[in-house]
RNA sequence: GUGGUUGUAGCUCAGUUGGUUAGAGCGCCUGAUUGUGGUUCAGGAGGUCGUGGGUUCGAAACCCAUCUUCCACCCCA
């Protein structure tokens, strides 16, 4: 047998893991700035919570975890349903899961609730470029507030959490009642969801795309004739939305849709924010903004996207709880610094110094070193076999250790310890009582 | 789920129309070198050719299945 990760999966060695936490920690201190309260749910729940919440494609995607025992004690026949066999299912987004929490602690939560939540979650669908069977969501959603003052502070925690990772990024900024209008007004309330799914392909596929796509899902010519207007483009944000007040002036809700954007944008300060009336998002819970966040210097999908979800609770029995809430895409967000050099180098995998095993008899003296540094708080090793100093030296250059600490009969005498840096072959002998300091600063 | 693509040493890859014992570079191990690595030189180990069937006198090569890689679609982060 040949070890490998399972498909769509991968290993992160420490230097992965490095920038990995790295983007964490500067994503958890934005969230926690915002005033965020962390949230961890495991890793499988429920089959039932979790099926016919994505729609028929999401139920194919999601991974179902067997029954203990015997698994086909439920199944009626030889070719069993997913429900019969299986009665778990890894977590398949972060949001469901939320919801599920807020249903089943409606009591106890002040509300508005505020969460970030950033966890694996796993999907069925077959990997490409970016895209794998187990990777992290980072989400930040909040529950419990109709005000479009969320919808601000959403967009100041992109602006806040990019601006600290150095990555400059454009946010977009749409509003599902604005396509809701759009559909009214063309005749086409009925086919929403298809509208919506089609114009969002708009960037990727081009205005021919998206009629021949309409076109496919039995729009008629007339029709699509009418839903023109929703894609082209607009030199500014004021000439848009001068725009939909006039196309959409017979529509109640996409009146509505346009008062909610205007809100934003006049409250968004010197966010980089942008109106883009053909941005839609395939998610179909979205019932108000929408967002989505692109890096200004990679050409790459989005790195982040959100929006306004007014019944999320609902299929937990929880009615009239608004909720909206932000997605942070973590690989990509790293796949933009790696390419644009933005992580700092200071990123920390390896122990600052290996302590040498200098000979068999000075064991006990080198061991005894690692564990003064160690106290002092120094991350050092101590190589554990006699080994020729070239294989030491190998070992510490492949780690990445910037220093080896040699020492021997001559430098314990003198109470001092060669300090030598690899990377350059300096060398110096430092007293014991100088070393922690001075390995510190370096 | 659909269509295409990929798999040979630890890594990156050669391998001619099917024909002796499957190669290279890098890495690894040993030595030149008993307290100062990275250079150089000499030697060495390491491969069920993804897996399972089939065709053939003969398969790394051709056929089928399966797994995996990457890409596109569906969908999505």
């Amino acid at each position: 047998m040949k070890p490998r990760v399972a498909k769509g999966t991968r290993d992160f060695s420490a230097q992965e893991v490095a920038k990995r936490h790295y983007v964490m920690s500067v994503l958890r201190k934005a969230f926690e700035r915002f005033g965020y309260s962390p949230l961890e749910t495991p890793s499988f729940e429920n089959l039932e919570t979790l099926m016919g919440k994505y729609g028929e494609e999401g139920d194919r995607l999601i991974f179902k975890i067997l029954r203990s025992g015997d698994f086909m004690k439920h199944a009626e026949s030889d070719v069993p349903k997913a429900s019969e066999i299986a009665d778990k299912a890894l977590r398949y987004d972060l949001t469901v899961p939320f919801a599920r929490y807020v249903v089943q602690n409606a009591g106890q939560l002040a509300m508005p609730y505020k969460r970030y939540q950033m966890q694996p979650v796993w999907r069925a669908d077959n990997p490409q470029k970016g895209r794998f069977r187990e990777f992290y969501q980072c989400d930040a959603d909040v529950v419990g507030s109709q005000s479009l003052w969320q919808e601000v502070e959403l967009v100041h925690l992109y602006q806040a959490a990019f601006d600290a990772l150095n990555l400059p990024v454009t946010i977009r900024l749409n509003n599902r009642k604005v396509l809701a209008g759009m559909a009214e007004v063309s005749g086409v309330g009925d086919r929403l969801v298809a509208f919506t799914v089609a114009l969002d392909k708009l960037d990727k596929i081009g205005v021919e795309g998206v009629v021949n796509e309409l076109l496919s899902k039995e729009f008629t010519l007339e029709e699509i004739e009418k839903l023109k207007p929703a894609m082209q483009s607009f030199a500014t944000t004021n000439e848009s939305i001068a725009f939909l007040r006039t196309w959409l002036s017979d529509s109640e809700i996409g009146i509505k849709g346009v008062e909610e954007l205007t809100f934003v944008l006049d409250h968004a300060g010197n966010a980089p924010l942008i109106i883009d009336i053909t941005l839609a998002r395939g998610l179909n819970y979205y019932t108000g903004c929408i967002l989505e966040v692109s890096a200004n210097e990679v050409q790459m999908g989005s790195v982040g996207g959100g929006g306004r979800y007014d019944d999320l609770t609902g299929i937990f029995g929880l009615h009239d709880v608004s909720g909206v809430g932000v997605s942070f895409g973590l690989d990509r967000i790293l796949l933009c610094l790696e390419e644009l050099h933005r992580l700092p180098n200071t990123l920390e995998s390896a122990p600052k110094a290996l302590v040498f095993h200098m000979d068999t008899d000075q064991a006990k003296e080198g061991y005894q070193l690692t564990a003064y540094l160690r106290k002092a708080g120094i991350s050092v090793d101590f190589y554990p076999e006699p080994a020729k100093w070239k294989k030491q030296f190998d070992f510490a250059e492949k780690r990445g250790i910037p220093f080896a600490l040699l020492y021997g009969e001559e430098e314990m005498k003198q109470g001092v310890v060669q300090v030598k840096e690899l990377r350059t072959g300096d060398q110096e002998a430092i007293r014991y009582v100088d070393l922690a300091a001075h390995l510190a600063t370096r």
